[in-house]
DNA sequence: TATTGTTATACTCTATAACTATA
DNA sequence: TATAGTTATAGAGTATAACAATA
């Protein structure tokens, strides 16, 4: 018994094989893990570590980062509130629209990021370091197939609430 | 340029082509946003939903617990109150040991688990549906051999610091 | 009026340190 | 003494509702 929808850590466990919605579940508890611990490493949340992952190349508006995150804009006010506290981060404003915050990494946020994915990179490349080249590519491409289609399900759930004008 | 460790959402973004390492990483955020979004819809937390799925089927003490779920035990008395207090979970005891408590789902809890369950495999599901049966059981296969490995190179951690007696 | 963001408030979640009870 | 749990405390993370400033 206990064959389907565990959504839980196997743990030592008797090896037994999971199904593939199980497999997801565990493997996504795995991946976050990896983060988890790499942000702690660097004493860091999970989400700080996201944050700072998102602003690599980017300087968002506090609503698109809301976007990104799926939080809601009070809670990113917080989180960048602390950040900024930190020093990693810095509001920004333009006079085109003086409502709009954006947020850009600082020098040190810059750094923190930078060392903070190219651990994680070392140790999701550890964990898939077992499986030979080919099963490497595979699942890339079965990843990347997995989230363009779910992208794709969401722009048609949001055309569907906000039809195109 | 951008293309290694996003450690991010691509957002609706240009379809680019993510490597392995920001394709698993990218794929877990989006489990753990099904898992998430289902267990608000039932007015949980992601943590208390993690939590039912690992009392299906287990009445682990809450030292066990905390190891489940990578947490201090003093996290878990907390996250067992609140849940006690909801009514999803029991603490009880055994004469053998009486500084062990073992935790329960009550059946309100059983019932919430079991749904919260299939909601989670029926989202997985549909997240997998754009892929041929091949596919979906490779995938299977290759996301039990990675957590299959990782629970051995966690075994090894573990003898390492604490060799058989 | 609508949009962008912040603030006030109230929880949940989490860890550390100190504690109690049992072994 | 060692182990299992709880409590006190402090801080992060989150959402809802009400607010301020700008458009």
């Amino acid at each position: 018994m206990r064959k389907v929808n565990e959504v839980d850590q196997p743990e030592e466990s008797a090896a037994e094989e999971l199904g593939l919605v199980d497999g997801l579940v565990q493997l996504s508890f795995l991946v976050q893990g990896v983060i988890s611990r790499v942000a702690a490493s660097y004493d860091m949340t999970p989400v700080q570590m996201r944050l700072l992952g998102i602003l690599r190349g980017r300087e968002p508006a506090m609503l698109e980062l809301a976007r990104y995150l799926n939080l809601d804009k009070s809670s990113v006010s917080g989180l960048i509130d602390r950040a900024e506290r930190r020093g990693l981060v810095q509001r920004t404003t333009t006079p085109v629209d003086k409502r709009i915050i954006y947020v850009t990494l600082t020098p040190d946020g810059q750094r923190l990021a930078d060392v903070g994915a190219a651990e994680v990179g070392r140790q999701i490349n550890a964990l898939v370091s077992g499986l030979p080249e080919g099963a490497r590519v595979h699942l890339a491409a079965l990843a990347n197939q997995l989230i363009r289609s779910e992208a794709t399900v969401r722009d048609i759930d949001r055309a569907a609430e906000k039809p195109p004008m």
